[in-house]
DNA sequence: TTCTGGACGCCA
DNA sequence: GGCGTCCAGAAG
């Protein structure tokens, strides 16, 4: 179609010289430009290599185009642009201009620049690419969650100034890091533009803000940027503080999903340009296009809101790792826990283990201790009403006096779970199977899955028609805690009412782990309640992760207050929690799944899709030797998922560690060969999915 | 959604 | 053998 310059012939009496090229293409007809003959490429280096907007893993590559010369000037590497793609008009990137083309068909000419800016920078697009490789997905997915939407009003304000001078460094140079043995070694590597990584396990307590905050300000000043990744805006707003403490106004900024699409692309463009050479952020901030990047950090690693949505899934684990290799900068991986993740990290010799000495450690814990289920029989009368064991309700009034008791509630609602009051058989929906919950002490049950009221309810097993509680959730625990002790406010915090912080007065606060509120000067107490829902759930990293929330809520005591944890004293989990020793838990879990060949000593995929897309992608692939197919088994639809939706399977890969790049490798190139085929039904494909079970 | 090239059919 | 039409497959 397209004319070589000089084809005049295809609008006849509408000619144009070739050579005009005060040719708007916008100009006449009806659509479509009549001046497309008019248009010649550019002189210098006329085509521009593009990442065409396009998830369709068989086209996962750039495609080149030809630069029109009226757009010469404005055709920059990293900047959007429209191209024709199969008859559309998509977005794409320039990633490159180049003199010639290896494609051997004629090239179409590029339509239009969308803006100049270069929002795509060489690190990042490298980084993209290898993210992709290693999840089997395509850069244009991962490049969507690396490059915000643009904003184009933002776009053309003025650029800050950066501002550039250096306060004073502080007197005190290392701050906080003073309480780690390895703190100052880690911090002037920093300084001096070396790169150290450190799996760094905190003191509890609230200063954690500020040793990142001075891990931070540390590498600023040896010339470097810094990139903070933390699991949600309230951590984030914590670390901003603390930066702004450190940093002043304007040399940092944060990053989260509550700005709206202008504010955030105004504060990303501000990282774009080097008006901020620092940035805190929840999980899209992990790709930042920091300049120089000198340090990345992520704190607390094993939540499990780090794990992004979107396809393909990637980590900020892994992503962080990348671009800390990649830039060689330092990386600091922390949390009051240890993953099993960062453990091998550490004990592959890819970062140094960073904490502080046993007896500071011991100083700064708090006192754990636990309740079984044998005490938890014996309940006085004022516990039998609190569903408290008789400990923890001592330990509560005890410490009341001093100031605010946290206690943790694993489960949200009211009743979320009931069971026959005679056999005990959990008590269902008849018309979907979903388990049924009880939202007040007098309404009617209903379907947690479905929301249908069973007002009628009787025992599908024995016939009987009382219900009892099998799960109390935190609405109903602050309602007993408030009869348990008149008189004492009982706050809650939750998914849907998160408390940012309590005062130093006395107060329960009745929250579910990840939502607890920091109290002014620390909590007096803490009871954790209910262990064994967390500790039941079937999934592997269980255990791991009832210790990370412990862990979590106990670092909100002040040091030496009382912990009581509800949960049997000869797990290794609760022991690990009174010991406060997470590290020598993650070393333990990680030799077990090592033994047992499980993430992440062993890497994984999951493939989910209908039986018979899983099927046909297991037949296209060419797996690695050695790789183990695991299932299909039936998965369960989504809760919200309508009742016609196609059943679902899933399978899953395992290879060693070692054979990971291969396996991705190989899932690509098999989901490919069916996009290529344009296959109806698409297969999830993860790599290390969090879930396993 | 658009383009291209190969297969096929019709005619000379 | 040459030319036009149709369809599948790829997509710069």
């Amino acid at each position: 179609m397209t004319k070589d310059g000089g084809g005049t012939d295809l609008i006849p009496g509408l000619d144009e010289l070739p050579s005009a090229p005060s040719a708007k293409p916008r100009a006449g007809g009806k659509g479509r430009s009549p001046k497309k003959g008019a248009r010649r490429p550019a002189e210098e280096s006329p085509v521009a290599r593009i990442a065409v907007d396009m998830s369709l893993p068989h086209l996962d590559r750039p495609f080149d185009y030809l630069v029109p010369a009226e757009l010469d000037a404005k055709v920059v590497p990293g900047c959007r642009v429209r191209v024709r793609f199969a008859g559309q008009l998509v977005d794409g990137f320039v990633l490159e201009r180049a003199a010639e083309s290896d494609h051997d068909g004629k090239l179409l000419f590029l339509e239009r620049v969308t803006s100049s800016e270069r929002v795509l920078t060489p690190e990042v697009a490298a980084l993209v690419r290898e993210v992709a490789d290693r999840y089997a997905g395509t850069f244009a997915d991962v490049l969507r969650l690396a490059v915000p939407p643009r904003h184009a009003r933002v776009e053309a304000e003025p650029a800050a100034e950066p501002r550039e001078e250096d306060g004073e460094p502080p007197e005190d140079d290392i701050g906080v890091w003073r309480e780690y043995p390895a703190g100052a070694s880690f911090l002037g590597a920093l300084g001096e533009g070396r790169a150290p990584r450190a799996v760094w396990t905190a003191l509890p307590g609230p200063d954690w803000t500020a040793a990142v905050a001075r891990a931070v300000a540390t590498t600023l000043r040896g010339g470097r940027g810094a990139l903070v990744v933390v699991a949600d805006g309230r951590d984030a707003a914590r670390v901003d503080a603390a930066l702004r403490a450190e940093l002043g106004e304007g040399r940092h900024v944060a990053l989260t999903a509550e700005l709206g699409p202008a504010e955030r692309y105004r504060r990303w463009l501000a990282v774009l340009r080097g008006t901020a050479r620092a940035v805190v952020g929840t999980r899209a901030a992990m790709f930042a296009p920091v300049a120089d990047l000198g340090l990345v950090v992520l704190w607390d690693d094993g939540d499990d809101v780090h794990a992004e949505p979107h396809a393909p899934y990637p980590h900020p684990r892994d992503v962080l790792a990348l671009r800390a290799h990649r830039a060689d900068a330092g990386a600091l991986i922390g949390g009051f826990t240890r993953t099993t993740d960062a453990t091998l990290l550490v004990e592959s010799g890819w970062a140094r283990a960073l904490s502080a000495d046993r007896a500071r450690v011991r100083t700064a814990m708090p006192r754990v201790r636990y309740v079984g289920e044998d005490a938890q029989l014996a309940r006085d009368a004022a516990a039998r009403t609190a569903r408290l064991p008789n400990v923890a309700f001592e330990a509560a009034r005890g410490a009341l006096e001093q100031g605010p008791v946290l206690v943790q509630v694993p489960r949200r609602g009211y009743v979320p779970g009931v069971a026959c009051g005679r056999c005990r058989t959990h008590a269902q929906c008849v018309a979907c199977q979903g388990p049924l919950a009880l939202t007040s002490a007098h309404a009617a049950p209903h379907c947690r899955w479905c929301g249908r009221i069973a007002g009628d309810w009787h025992c599908a097993e024995c016939g009987f028609f009382q219900l009892r509680a099998v799960v109390v959730g935190a609405k109903r625990t602050a309602e007993e805690l408030g009869r348990a002790f008149p008189g004492v406010p009982v706050r809650t915090s939750g998914r849907e009412s998160i408390l940012e912080r309590v005062g130093p007065e006395r107060a329960l606060v009745v929250s579910t782990p990840g939502a607890e509120p920091p109290a002014e000067g620390g909590y007096s107490a803490a009871l954790l309640l209910d262990g064994w829902v967390l500790l039941g759930r079937p999934d592997l990293r269980a255990g791991e992760e009832t210790l990370r929330r412990w862990m979590n809520a106990a670092s909100l005591v002040r040091p030496q207050g009382p912990v009581v944890v509800a949960a049997e004293g000869s797990l290794p989990t609760v022991q690990a929690l009174v010991r406060w020793d997470p590290v020598t838990y993650a070393e333990r879990e990680l030799d077990e799944r090592r033994q047992v060949g499980f993430p992440p000593a062993a890497r994984m995929a999951s493939l989910t899709a209908t039986p018979a897309a899983i099927r046909e992608l297991l037949a296209v692939a060419r797996l690695p030797d050695g790789a183990e197919v695991l299932g299909p088994v039936p998965v369960p639809p989504a809760p919200q998922a309508g009742a016609d939706a196609p059943e679902k399977e899933r399978a899953l890969i395992r290879v060693p560690r070692a054979t990971g790049p291969v396996l991705a490798r190989a899932l690509k190139e098999a989901q490919g060969v069916r996009s290529a085929r344009k296959a109806a039904e698409t297969v999830r494909v993860q790599i290390d999915p969090l879930e396993l079970i």
